[in-house]
DNA sequence: AGCCTTTGACCAGCG
DNA sequence: TCGCTGGTCAAAGGC
């Protein structure tokens, strides 16, 4: 019942903020899933005492600024703390803000390593200011943070053709992060509203049937309502195979993604790279279902004529795939955290980031990189601001890519 | 016919 | 050891 539609995109302009911490993760726990893939996690847990808290999500009402007081690149944002200093949260409430495009609020993108099995994974965060609603194409955000701005004034109808941004963002979106670092950046995209009807229409613009498409094809195997989450979370597995990365989204019913988990790496190309938008990751919930189907069966297909999901997704996916995992929350996180906080600790390891309170919902990704690095091809060029003991690394972006 | 979603139950980790 | 919680399984049903 729940689940809702879809939604979700941040957009990371150049506000992001890059975290990189090392927290240890925990790769082989496997917590009850027989896999034991890997999971290194990310969320905050806002009850732990960690003080790591490398990435902080700062809620989109929340000026990052206010944490940090950095003098360091303020240029848009009012001022930029850094994580050393003072608060991180203000500091990702610059980004948004002064992101540049008042339309993509972005609020705040945390890059934060772990180490799993020896080896460190980094998250990277990005978080959308919005509200409630996100832009749908977070891979948009990630690499290409202007094009989609238009549409997404409130998340309705960002992508009016979904196609055009698809192109756009395979072209653009490519991630590659050929450097030691694996990527992951998780896309959270989707569209939003469930309800209506309109996204089979519109397709991605509000379809919901996806939340996120990254390319691959993915098959829900539960869901279940998390406590301290308003909303449920979904469990999707990829359909390739061998390949056993999972998705765990969480929607609100407004049908935006609260929060996009990625476990993981596909070990496969994406299936038809051609269809982009169909794809295939499709997620739907209940209400799209339908729309699911379609855009699920359509990719393959082809006909994908909703499923446009997430055109961006493409190339994003991939970079996910690298890393283990990547999430994205939104505000509502807040509680999320907590939650997650527990059993990520445990799965994740250690890797924690820190909630931050959140009014408001955004969506935040994480994305997840092999190597410590401090450089992400991302096609955005990153400066470092501020550093923190734990070796967290706070970087921003400044010029994209 | 095949694939996917839904959903309750079960399993495992943690406090 | 028990209870809580998150994650996964698997049957049923739908498209
Ligand atoms: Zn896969």
């Amino acid at each position: 019942m729940d689940t809702a539609t879809t939604t979700n995109s941040g957009e990371p302009h150049c506000s992001s903020e890059l975290r990189l911490d090392g927290a240890p993760n925990d790769p082989n726990r496997t917590g009850s899933g027989q896999n034991s893939m890997a999971r290194y996690k990310l969320m905050s847990p806002a009850k732990l005492p960690i003080s790591r808290s490398p990435c902080i999500t700062i809620p989109p009402g929340y000026s990052p600024t206010s944490f940090l007081e950095s003098p360091v690149l303020l240029s848009n944002m009012k001022v930029e703390p850094s994580p050393t200093t003072g608060s991180l949260l203000q500091a990702l409430h610059c980004s948004m803000t002064s992101a540049g495009s008042p339309t993509f609020p972005v609020t705040s993108t945390c890059f934060n390593t772990s180490t799993v099995n020896g080896r460190k994974y980094s998250f990277f965060e990005f978080k959308p200011p919005a509200r409630n609603m996100v832009p749908a194409d977070f891979n948009n955000h990630v690499s290409e943070q202007s094009t989609q701005v238009e549409g997404q004034g409130k998340g309705q109808s960002f992508l009016s053709s979904p196609l055009n941004e698809n192109e756009k963002a395979d072209q653009s979106n490519e991630l590659s992060l050929s450097s030691p670092v694996q990527m992951v950046s998780s896309v959270a995209n989707s569209p939003v509203d469930v309800n209506s009807d309109e996204h089979n229409h519109k397709g991605n613009t509000a379809n919901g049937p996806q939340s996120s498409n990254d390319g691959y094809n993915w098959r829900k195997y539960g869901q279940k309502h998390v406590k301290g989450s308003e909303f449920p979370r979904s469990y999707y597995k990829c359909t390739h195979p061998n390949c056993e990365v999972k998705k765990l989204f969480e929607r609100s019913h407004d049908g935006q993604i609260t929060e996009i988990i990625y476990k993981g790496t596909h070990d496969h190309p994406k299936p038809q790279p051609s269809n982009r938008y169909s794809a295939g990751s499709i997620m739907s919930t209940q209400g799209e279902r339908s729309d699911n189907r379609a855009s699920s069966l359509a990719g393959r297909d082809d006909k994908v004529s909703n499923s446009p999901e997430q055109p961006t997704v493409a190339t994003n996916d991939l970079s996910l795939e690298g890393a283990g995992f990547v999430s994205t929350k939104t505000n509502d996180e807040v509680d999320d955290d907590d939650l997650f906080s527990k059993r990520r600790k445990t799965e994740l390891g250690n890797t924690d980031i820190i909630p931050v309170v959140k009014p408001i919902r955004e969506p935040r990704v994480v994305v997840q990189t092999m190597s410590e690095v401090d450089i992400l091809d991302d096609g955005y060029r990153w400066r470092k601001y501020g550093q923190k003991v734990e070796l967290l690394q706070m970087h921003k972006c400044r010029v994209p890519g």
